[in-house]
DNA sequence: CGCATATTTGACAGCGGTCAAATGAAGTGG
DNA sequence: CCACTTCATTTGACCGCTGTCAAATATGCG
């Protein structure tokens, strides 16, 4: 393993960005590659949380479940993405499974050596310290459209979210999501069921809104989407053909 | 203003059990007195994150508004607890506006200072780590729940929340939640509105599972919430009268 | 070609949101 | 001590969003 290759990808995560350089070393001399098959598990919710993982490429879902089976996207990472950061905490546990959508290289932390590292280091810890309050932001976020929006609006402002994260521009204005994401995988995301999902979807494809195949989704106005996102389109959703 | 005093106080929150003595004596100096009134804002959303709070006495709800007005209440805190964590970091921004919900002292610390602190201090910062993790993992349950729980049981398990923070237990097996809630605000962390949630309440109320005043709700039945809660209920809701 | 997985579409009902209005409780000032 | 105001709560009526289930279709892969 190539020290300055581990470095390299290590300073290309925002993540690292103000951490010391001693303890970038550091961190660097310790890391484990790790790869992963498209469908397989990284970690297991509920299992003892024994590495942290830098995504150095690939996709990764982090999805939680419950009792019933029944589970919840909470959150899809890319390349420079930082992954159970709870690890640097003692008795930590996975709160969620992660689960590679496609081929996923990455960085990994043994947990013992990261919780002393970070009880030493505040640079490291206020690091994941800014990276989970980000996340915390996040959650309060969505908990709120998740009592007051209709499920509509909650679908539109995932598809945004998605695209703000890891959209790419298009030519014509649009934004596309490289992403290989399943109807189920977006109603999870979005909190409602894979039917009322479709239905949506396939609406808005019909008016010329987004396009979606197996690989990626499109959005071809993105307009469109922020006006459902916020409400703002006529409760009879009469749109005229251009 | 009594330095002894601010120790005590700071060694008396658990937030503050592994934090090195130096720093806490450091932090102790720089402490200020805060305090509020019933129904006064200690902070406003959306303002610079100025000051960091730990609760001496009183209590405050935390809530995140929506720019229709409405809002959901992300959390009651109570004595030996903090508060806007967030402005140890540089840049930020009260997620949520901070209510006391009676007379309310805090000690605080200005968010320069802090962020200096922090930046140099690990054991401050994994203490803020630990207790932004805490937040978050109970931000992604609660985000299942609105996802897949139904609204009773939404309901009930917001109780149960209260009961195992703030609850004393009682003579008769049962839960007492010291707070000034109105079904307002029962809502608004159940992710309900006003009316249903008056309905289930009193609907419980009048089976004896429990009973409310303005003072303080008691749950007198444990389990029954705890069946309702986990939707152990038949669909019907036939109880038996005992 | 056949099997597995993803998606679409239809039918249906019920949870729970919305609004209106009555009742109850708690102060406040005369 | 009683009218008056204000706020919290309860209750009723209504109905639409969206979850549930069934089944057909599309897509992809071995």
């Amino acid at each position: 393993m190539d020290p300055r290759y581990v470095l390299d990808e290590m300073r290309a995560s925002p993540f690292f960005a103000d951490v010391e350089p001693a303890v970038l070393a550091d961190m660097a001399a310790h890391a484990r590659l790790g790869y992963f098959e498209a469908r397989t598990l990284l970690f297991r919710q509920g299992e003892a949380a024994d590495r942290m993982h830098l995504i150095v490429s690939g996709q990764v879902a982090l999805g939680q479940g419950g009792e019933d089976g029944r589970q919840t996207v909470l959150r899809i990472l890319g390349r420079g993405e930082i992954m159970a950061g709870i690890a640097a905490l003692p008795d930590g546990v996975y709160p969620a499974a992660a689960e590679a959508l496609e081929r996923t290289g990455t960085l990994s932390w043994d947990a013992g050596f990261l919780r002393s590292l970070a009880q030493r280091e505040a640079s490291l810890t206020y690091a994941l310290l800014r990276l989970v309050f980000a996340r915390l932001d996040e959650a309060q976020s969505r908990l709120r459209e998740m009592a007051y929006e209709r499920t509509e609006q909650r679908l539109a402002l995932t598809l945004m979210r998605l695209a703000g994260q890891m959209g790419v521009e298009t030519e014509a204005s649009g934004v596309r999501i490289n992403l290989r994401l399943t109807r189920q995988m977006l109603a999870e995301m979005a909190g409602t069921t894979l039917f009322t999902a479709s239905r949506l979807l396939s609406g808005w494809e019909k008016n010329g809104w987004l396009r979606s195949s197996p690989e990626a989704v499109a959005i071809l106005e993105p307009h469109r989407l922020a006006q459902i996102a916020y409400g703002l389109t006529g409760r009879d959703g009469a749109d005229e053909p251009v």
